[in-house]
DNA sequence: CCCTGATTCGC
DNA sequence: GCGAATCAGG
């Protein structure tokens, strides 16, 4: 692989993004994160402090209008207005007032991670994380769970990475919020425990039931 | 350990 | 110019 124009591209993209080395290099494909640090020296564009450029020089930065205005993703749920729906605090025993189907997919507003905040913003929110409460779970599950999570290592979402689970715990609109953050199980967004409540066979939910 | 960027230096 | 190896950190 070469650097052709469009990879410097992307690469400057992402970097300017503030996508870490890897992340780039995973993105282009066929190169390693130190060619990405390699490339993005060579090109003079290291270090890129937010708030004030250090000053002293201040060479000749192409000031090309930049034709595309920098895509930003994010999730944006919508504007909460009022509190936060009173979460059991205690998943003691599991009232589960009625089946509510399928749980599974907390993740869906942690995709985008790497994104550079000026400060960190939770989305208190819409698309309630899946508390092991209300569902039937296998008892040996929820009781792994409830064990787990008090080893969790209460990561930030700024913390998260490929490989720590991202099963929240807590309520969002609350500081009593994180990511349980313990080793996923690869290939999963969750650790083993966490899997073992989110991805539950249909029949075997089925089979539960009551 | 996981990860980050920075630097060196043979190619 | 390129990037693996290495360094220096969190």
């Amino acid at each position: 692989m070469s650097w052709t124009d469009e990879r410097v591209e992307t690469l400057k993209k992402m970097w300017a993004e503030g996508q870490s080395a890897s992340q780039i290099a995973k993105e282009l494909g066929g190169v390693t994160r130190n060619a990405v640090i390699g490339k993005v020296h060579r090109l003079g564009l290291s270090n890129r402090v937010g708030g004030g450029a250090v000053e002293g020089d201040e060479p000749e930065v192409a000031a090309q209008p930049a034709p595309a205005a920098p895509p930003r993703p994010e999730p944006a749920p919508k504007p909460v207005a009022a509190e936060a729906p009173p979460r059991a605090a205690a998943p003691e025993r599991a009232p589960a007032p009625e089946p509510r189907p399928a749980p599974a997919a907390p993740a869906a507003n942690v995709t985008a991670l790497p994104i550079p905040m000026r400060k960190a913003i939770i989305p208190a929110g819409q698309p309630l994380p899946p508390q092991p409460s209300a569902n039937e779970i296998s008892p040996e599950a929820l009781a792994s769970v409830r064990e787990v999570e008090k080893r969790a290592k209460r990561l930030t979402l700024m913390e998260l990475t490929e490989r720590t689970c991202k099963w929240p715990i807590g309520d969002p609109a609350t500081e009593d919020f994180w990511f349980c953050g313990l080793p996923s199980v690869p290939g999963k967004p969750y650790c083993e425990a966490h899997v073992g409540v989110a991805f539950q066979p249909m029949s075997a939910r089925r089979d539960r039931r009551r």
